[in-house]
DNA sequence: CTGAAAGCGCTAACAT
DNA sequence: ATGTTAGCGCTTTCAG
């Protein structure tokens, strides 16, 4: 049995008896249509399974398609899904549809990706920029009209409006905590590659941090980890140091998660940890994990309503949003510095 | 500045001088063009930033859109992350894009979200059924050629390919690991709805573990909760039983987050556990938390490869394919069964 | 190698 | 209340 064709609005039309524009007036409730009619035609296309083309429609409306592009490094981790979660909700309301796919931080797939939705004509193209992309190819899409928001990180070659944590203020507070209970010895465990936007940032919060506290920086200290295995290596290997961190500071929920692992695995409970981003089991954890809680919620409510504020027309020149973070203070941040 | 409206073929070809066909060509690579019109074409094309329209070239070309749509119930789950990501990169190879979209797991929700990824004609269709949706709706489009997938859990009013977890054994396995260890009372917490079938199946596997080792099946140790807040509550109500379990199965993930954030709360190290589905930081817990492991990975590679066969023209009858699960002993199941 | 005409499924604009 | 015509942006078909 070959994949017949799917009925068409004509189908249904000669079905009825009717012409095609009837059909599609019932259907999208434009103009009148006598009782009788309607209801033969919504018979017909219950009969014949009828779906209308939207593909077709769209090209004939000339409008872009009710659809949202996101684009994400990676569709598994949990950030991203409570971020994506919450623009999905965000844009439900105007009838739009979520279109999403991640990149793994290539600027070859993100490029692919983009190009993908622009060419369905996406309503909103809202992009967590990959390490070494350059999106001055949106401009024109931007300039026709389409809303292009970065989120998480701001993007290159493109002005455009940003939705980012407050990764350095966070930071700081973070490794503040840490500082405040004596410790001198910090460790930073960053993602990877270095160029990273919310590393850079981050960083800069733990440096700072530490000059208020007129501890010198020391470079043995920052390591860096792409996925959890590497985070748990990097942190036995700080802790293997001559004069090893008393303290560590993780600079994303993954490295996070290598950090506890691997203190629990070499039952280093000695160790204070802040961690940058939320876990869901920080509170379980012993000592809880203190934690600096980005607002996933948030960002993707302000990546959607900016969206749609420029989708109704607003021209005002690009904003950068900063979503605050908040530390929540659990214990782990809390273990004794030992006396000098 | 009004939105200008994009540059269509059109345009590149009156910009170079040549027919919108010959365009087409160079752009397709479809028939032949000389060296230098395909140059001034791809010239033009970078200068007006032309972005062709899939939309109307679907049209045309009558085929379905390269698109698979996905349908979960909450793209905030970190496990439906992993499958959707598990998908992505199955489908990627064969120039596929994910569309996904969430149900809250509510039938209407769904409906609408099928009915807009038929209308725009995805190549795949894969659903992680809502409790009480039909999907009658969907037969014509399976006749007609559109591989649609029930994704960990099965569909109802559709006979078509199904993925699912080993719900039964698993369950199962990890309530007989808790028995082994002495336990007499053990504790369920379900999600909800009742009717949820991966809620039915590993209540079933808690069951004939329980039966297999001529323990009764008490209804009060049966309770549930639809987040992780409501888990922790039943975990408590649980506890303050008059005969209250010394051991407790989890439902799902996020019932587990419940559990073990109740129990380090209440400083409850004595009660056994063991869960269903993975959690990142299981290891890392005190006990380590002994689980019955979905294979993420594979139930969405399964899915994918098995749409993927369909839309080559595979037309024997309708499979299930059951993922195994797997016990990952780690200690939380081990805990001592109190002397009688 | 290139172009002109027709048409995919649908709707806007005008009929009637 | 309904039908007709034209055309969205693209590709197929058939001619050169």
């Amino acid at each position: 049995m070959a994949a017949n064709r799917r009925p068409t609005l004509t189908d249904v039309a000669r079905e009825v008896g009717v012409s095609a524009k009837t059909v599609s007036r019932v259907l999208n409730e434009d103009g009148p249509a006598s009782a009788q009619t309607r209801e033969q035609v919504l018979a017909a296309v219950a009969r014949l399974g009828f779906q209308p083309n939207l593909m077709a429609r769209n090209i004939r409306v000339g409008g872009p398609d009710t659809t949202v592009g996101l684009v994400v490094p990676d569709l598994g981790n949990p950030f991203f899904g409570a971020v994506a979660r919450s623009i999905e909700d965000t844009v439900r309301d105007r009838g739009l549809t979520l279109l999403m796919g991640s990149s793994a931080d290539d600027p070859e797939r993100e490029r692919a990706l983009t190009d993908k939705f622009l060419a369905r004509r996406v309503s909103i193209l809202i992009v967590v920029p990959s390490v070494g992309a350059d999106h001055a190819h949106l401009k024109s899409h931007r300039t026709a009209g389409l809303p292009v928001i970065f989120l998480d990180r701001p993007g290159v070659g493109l002005a455009t409006d940003s939705i980012v944590s407050s990764n350095r203020a966070g930071a700081h507070d973070g490794v503040a905590h840490l500082v405040a209970h004596g410790h001198r010895r910090l460790g930073f465990v960053g993602d990877l590659p270095l160029k990273l936007y919310t590393r850079r940032e981050r960083l800069a919060g733990y440096r700072s941090a530490l000059q208020e506290a007129d501890i010198p920086y020391d470079r043995s200290l920052v390591v860096n980890a792409h996925d959890q295995r590497d985070a748990e290596a990097a942190t036995a290997q700080l802790l293997r140091l001559p004069d090893p961190p008393t303290a560590l500071f993780a600079g994303n929920n993954i490295v996070a998660m290598g950090i506890v692992a691997e203190l629990a695995r070499s039952k280093r409970k000695d160790v204070a940890v802040v961690a940058f981003d939320d876990l869901s089991l920080a509170e379980a954890l012993e000592p809880a994990l203190t934690v600096v809680a980005q607002d996933a919620e948030e960002l993707g409510r302000a990546a959607a309503t900016t969206a749609l504020t420029r989708l109704d027309g607003d021209r005002t020149r690009a904003r950068t949003i900063t979503v605050s973070t908040r530390l929540i203070v659990r214990g782990s941040g809390e273990q004794a510095a030992p006396k000098a």
